[in-house]
DNA sequence: AATCGTGTGTTAATATTTTAACGAGAAACG
DNA sequence: CGTTTCTCGTTAAAATATTAACACACGATT
């Protein structure tokens, strides 16, 4: 079964936090869900969400580890193309703009190489 | 009243297409949300996300159209650092590549010295 | 002015989501 | 060994989201 596109606002918030941190069991999930719900509930997120396709589980010392059916990248992709559609009119030099003027965001020297190379490789590939 | 952050699906799906499209009124709501929902049932959601605080109208040739409460820009801002965290564990170099590489997007000349440009700047700003 | 078309407000049925109580099995402990 | 303590599976109540029927207002039309 292939995964589900639209999520409940529980499940969507589940599948962040285990893109967020790579995989997730019931524990780690109740801590980090707002309005801390029960063990139980979060177990039944969590099965949902593996009957819908978009997670699966593997055992591990007795407990439930649950891991995307979907790898980050591609997930990434996604998510990322859906934001410059839907608040940048899909214009890509907006978006580094929004990034890089960011107060909150802190971009060391390696960093700024790297992007420079990154525009470097597009110049080249481009003509 | 300040806007909800977690919306149900039918709502964050109204939300995102008001982003998009700067504004809405019923009908274009209606002719865009998926299953063809019926004209009363656009209504009705558009009005919960004013009670929530997220939208507001303004009545134009009798008609109402809505906007956004939360500026465009402001909530570009947060979508994006909610994906970089979620999605590219903070990394900004890591976002730029993914949007670059994306063999959909397809970049001008004029983007690209944009983009050379902010970087410079940054490296100027920083020492 | 009666009627129609197009908009809204109100209200309520239905569907889904969210929550968690309860029970059962396995390992850890005395 | 019984008991405590984890885990998970099952089930169902409660809350919320989703849908749309119905009624009313207003301007245009005949």
């Amino acid at each position: 079964m292939r995964p589900k596109a639209y999520l409940s606002k529980r499940e969507q918030e589940i599948m962040d936090l285990v893109y967020e941190m790579g995989q997730i069991t019931t524990i780690e999930a109740m801590e980090r869900l707002k309005g801390s719900p029960s063990n139980s509930t979060v177990r039944t997120l969590l099965r949902i969400l593996e009957e819908k396709g978009n997670l699966n589980h593997q055992e591990v010392d007795g407990r439930y580890v649950y891991r995307p059916v979907t790898p980050r990248v591609t997930a990434a992709r996604e998510a990322l193309t859906s934001v410059v559609r839907t608040f940048f009119q899909g214009s890509v030099s907006d978006v580094v703009a929004a990034l890089l003027t960011d107060s909150d965001t802190n971009i060391s020297d390696a960093e700024i190489e790297r992007l420079q190379g990154l525009i470097d490789s597009v110049r080249d590939g481009e003509r």
